[in-house]
DNA sequence: TATCTGGATTGATGGCGGTCGATCTGGAGC
DNA sequence: GCTCCAGATCGACCGCCATCAATCCAGATA
């Protein structure tokens, strides 16, 4: 995968002529790249990521009715970006009578923490 | 920081009584999540996603010319994400002559990395 | 049954984001 | 000077997103 660049051309260049040899990207990557790229766009909101900072706080499960006070936004509001961590697959919820809980499906952000470091 | 919770209050409640007492969430959090969160948008298009994998893959800088045939999108197009990823700071670019060349910045993923793992 | 309540959903709105073609910019070369 | 080229910028379009108030739904309580 490695290829090794012809940097830096300067001079003596046909016309219609590239600087460089195009770099070769594998298909594979493509796919990989959309699933982080939607985890990433999830964490992309800095309510979005507090709330996944204050689940991962908590290992346990947290109810919905803790996490309203801690952001200045609407319930709905909060809801709304609670839906879309979820369709994102990083977390996921339970119901037990009035009360939702919500907690940080494990493994969920490992792929992109890993491609991080 | 660490608050034990009171979870699942199942019954005897008042009314307007709260589940559980609220988490006190840091102010200085705030700054931070705002900050990873702007770095995490900018990673949150595939393509944005890829053209720093390719950049990475290539300790060095890469040449823009390689990147245009990479993807399925006008040079403009192109330009745009890498705008974007500027502005965020995970890369920076240098003109040499005709061409300009793209890296990324050092330690730039870092602190999105550090709070994922 | 009726009423209350926590949370999700809906509808509306203003703004942001990805995309393109067209144009502009500045360096290279004639 | 002029022309050519790589890359950035502009203008426009369209769709998505964050937000809210209002409403709906289901479980609990009386």
């Amino acid at each position: 995968m490695a290829v090794d660049l012809e940097l830096m051309p300067k001079k003596k260049r046909a016309a219609g002529e590239r600087c460089c040899e195009p770099v070769v990207y594998p298909d594979v990557e493509r796919a990989h790249a959309a699933r982080m790229a939607e985890v990433a766009k999830a964490l992309g909101d800095p309510i979005r990521l507090q709330l996944v900072d204050v689940l991962r706080r908590h290992a346990g499960e947290v109810c919905v009715c803790e996490l309203v006070p801690l952001f200045d936004i609407s319930q709905s509001t909060l809801s709304h970006h609670l839906s879309k961590l979820r369709a994102a697959g990083i977390v996921d919820s339970e119901r037990r009578g009035l009360w939702a809980y919500y907690y940080v499906c494990p493994d969920a952000l490992k792929e992109l923490s890993a491609w991080l470091s």
